[in-house]
RNA sequence: CGGGGAGUAGCUCAGCUUGGUAGAGCGCCGGCUUUGGGAGCCGGAAGUCGCAGGUUCGAAUCCUGUCUCCCCGACCA
């Protein structure tokens, strides 16, 4: 049987949505579990994470904060404490009501069932978010304006009820960190706020070679309880938007709901400003989704768990041993001579006794950005046979052994730029101004779609209601996006500076 | 919560209308041949057909109940 002229089936173009699927399920990612919603995340995906954790937290550290761990279950009443938080929250959470299981024998089927019993006397959530819990450490915590700021970090799961799940994108429990801070004044806590948008921003582009539209959300859009979010959205292959990060501004509300006070110096008591902050396991879906392509995941550079994979070619059974321990000299060689983004090389050398094409598709549909081909005839030439992820599978460059040592961070470097320029391409390519109503609406008649930016100043009910009609929402009022001259607004005719971008979202 | 669909081998599914020994492909295990290309041939293991009840000599198949999952809406990092 001849093989399929792509890795995935369906490709792209045939039916996005199962292609995502596919693309996950043949990298060996992550898989659907027996509980309902919730996601078994498999190595290959758990390193893309790790990944992702540690170089964040780096940077979470060099900006000053701290990580702490608090409880996954909160009492009921804190979620009630600040009004729209707890609407914001209410229709997605998972509740603990009990602490023990009697056995039980079914009278019918003569079975042994465990029947939940002990009734808690206030029932707790499962954490949606940590604003509340947190809050109320934090209210203990701070006492002084010395006491601040208090910049703290959580990497923890979380779980949302959610009634449509997609790995990655969109389970009952996912990963993320979230940060919290408070702040003596409202200055500060903005500017914390924006300092970690940009962080976010930067974090997309320099690790996961994904540019953004950073810009700030409306009231409509905002997270519950905050006074100003600040998103990070990024347009994937269909031309989507996926929120990739949000930072809020959340005032003192929560300050006031949790009564986090302390003495100012004038020695009266004030409330702190608070922040919030988040990425989760979704980046990795906007990663696959970003870059993949119809032979599978394709990884940038610095996320890669291996930089370049060794495939040694043995077809003389003579040979092989030499073959095998020339792959591993230079993978030594790799790991102890050369770094790319401030860590060593990663490679990893698969003497798997497998077929060579096996290995080779495997790796392709991982998204290993390289892999190397080494047999006798390349030992004695003392050759590579190079093979780049964004190239096609079948392109292949032989390059001088020594050279390829020489250049392996500068490939790496490359495949970065390029991943990151091809996306960035796309997506202003689909970005359209967009000035008259009806223009506006014909637009979203088609089934795919990119982004529109119109000149704003409707209500959030004409926001709404143009949301609801075309199923679109507006991603974000952009910062970089703005002109700085009136233009005017596509519903209410009024002149503004304002302008808003529309798209279909995940 | 509304509207559709499906539960049979590890995975994807056929079989059910018309009741009579449980099937295929992929995957897995073993052997041989292959190994610069997702390989071939031969052999093998694997399922109380979601669960409970009913009809029947006999139920994956018919009937009743029940649970779960998937798809389309509403919610959403």
């Amino acid at each position: 049987m001849a093989p399929p002229k792509t890795a995935i089936t369906p490709t792209r173009a045939e039916d996005f949505p199962e292609w995502y699927q596919q693309v996950v399920r043949a990298a060996d990612m992550a898989e659907n579990s027996e509980t309902r919603g919730c996601m078994v995340i498999k190595p290959w995906g758990y390193a893309l994470w790790e990944n992702i954790q540690s170089q964040l937290d780096a940077r979470f550290k060099e900006t000053g904060h701290q990580n702490a761990y608090f409880p996954l279950l909160i009492p009921l009443s804190f979620l009630e404490k600040e009004a729209e938080h707890a609407e914001g929250f209410a229709t997605e959470c998972a509740v603990v009501t009990h602490h023990r299981l009697e056995p039980e024998k079914d009278p019918e089927t003569g079975k042994t069932r465990l029947v939940p019993t002990g009734r808690l006397t206030e029932p707790y959530v499962i954490r949606p978010t940590s604003e509340t819990i947190i809050g109320a450490a934090f209210s203990r915590w701070v006492e002084s304006y010395r006491d601040l700021p208090l910049l703290i970090n959580q990497w923890a799961n979380v779980m949302r009820w959610e009634m449509r799940p997609r790995l990655f994108l969109r389970t009952s429990e996912f990963l993320w960190q979230e940060g919290h801070t408070a702040h003596e004044t409202q200055e500060e806590a903005i500017e914390e706020t924006r300092m970690i948008h940009q962080l976010y921003e930067d974090f997309l582009r320099d690790h996961l070679a994904i540019p953004v539209v950073a810009g700030e959300k409306t009231e409509a859009e905002r997270f519950p309880g905050a006074e100003m979010t600040l998103t990070v959205e990024v347009m994937v292959q269909d031309k989507k938007a996926i929120q990739a990060g949000t930072s809020h501004y959340l005032g003192q509300n929560f300050a006031k709901a949790q009564d986090i006070t302390f003495a100012g110096r004038d020695g009266n008591e004030e409330h702190v400003h608070t922040t919030s902050w988040g990425v989760s396991t979704r980046l990795i879906g906007t990663l696959i989704m970003a870059h993949a392509d119809d032979d599978g995941l394709v990884l940038p550079p610095r996320l890669a768990p291996h930089h370049v994979v060794i495939i040694p070619v043995t077809p003389k059974e003579e040979t092989r041993e030499a073959v095998i321990e020339s792959c591993h000299a230079l993978a030594e060689t790799l790991r102890r001579e050369q770094n790319y983004a401030g860590d060593p090389i990663r490679v990893h050398v698969d003497e798997r006794d497998l077929g060579g094409g096996v290995r080779k598709w495997e790796w392709v549909k991982k998204g290993v950005p390289i892999r190397l081909e080494i047999g006798p005839r390349d030992i004695e030439s003392r050759k590579v046979c190079l093979q780049r992820r964004i190239e096609p599978a079948n392109a292949k460059e032989f390059m001088d052994r020594e050279s390829f040592i020489r250049n392996a961070p500068e490939i790496l470097a490359d495949i970065h730029r390029k991943l990151l320029d091809r996306l960035t391409k796309f997506r202003d390519a689909n970005i359209t101004p967009c000035n008259a109503l009806p223009n506006f609406a014909e637009h979203w008649s088609h089934a795919v779609a990119g982004w529109l930016l119109t000149p704003w100043a409707g209500s959030r009910e004409q926001e709404e209601e143009l949301s609801k009609e075309h199923k679109i929402t507006i991603r974000c009022l952009p910062n970089d996006l703005q002109d700085g001259r009136d233009a005017t607004c596509i519903v209410t005719g009024k002149p503004t500076m304002c302008r808003a971008l529309w798209g279909r979202a995940y």
